[in-house]
DNA sequence: AACATATATAAGTCAATTCGAATATTTAAA
DNA sequence: TTTAAATATTCGAATTGACTTATATATGTT
């Protein structure tokens, strides 16, 4: 895993939605989908480049699946990359 | 321009491969473009995406233009990048 | 076992991106 | 003003990405 593809998992806009959502912690999908606006199947699509990329943790609870960051560290970078942009 | 920009402006090897070309310094387009190994249209190209992110500045010096970064806390983000991928 | 809920995968579409090849522009020097 | 060097633009092919619709899987409940 490079830095292109840490980079690459945090170009779209509903990815960095779901970092949004689940910075206050913990949460599950089902409280991500309707926070993006989008679709299941598209969130759960963005869910697994983030998981590949190791930016988020998944933990399973009956049918439910909870996600949270995996290193809060990320919230730093956004926020600088914001300062740039 | 948005964050989701900036890490766009990121997401490819050669642009990140340019960015590394000039840590050191200003660097001419004409020495970077050995550097990265690609065609001297596609470095152009790729310095048109990182000069539009606003992560790089020009500055023209006769028929050759001077490249360098103007936030040098870019390199600290993709440190901090590296950590996590 | 049947059913409902939560999530994942597959297939297809549309837009965006990378790159090379060819060509155009700019600037300096002869 | 012709020529050379440096850089930019345009075009087209191949790839990739985001998204939707449809379908599959998994888990808990009745």
């Amino acid at each position: 895993m490079s830095e292109v593809d840490v980079f690459k998992a945090l170009v779209a806009r509903t990815r960095l939605k779901i970092l949004e959502c689940i910075k206050g912690g913990e949460k599950c999908i089902c409280e991500i989908i309707p926070y993006t606006g989008k679709s299941q199947p598209c969130v759960s699509q963005h869910l697994k480049v983030l998981k590949q990329a190791g930016i988020i943790y998944e933990r399973k609870d009956g049918t439910r699946v909870m996600i949270k960051v995996s290193d809060e560290n990320i919230y730093n970078i956004i926020e600088q990359v914001k300062k740039i942009g």
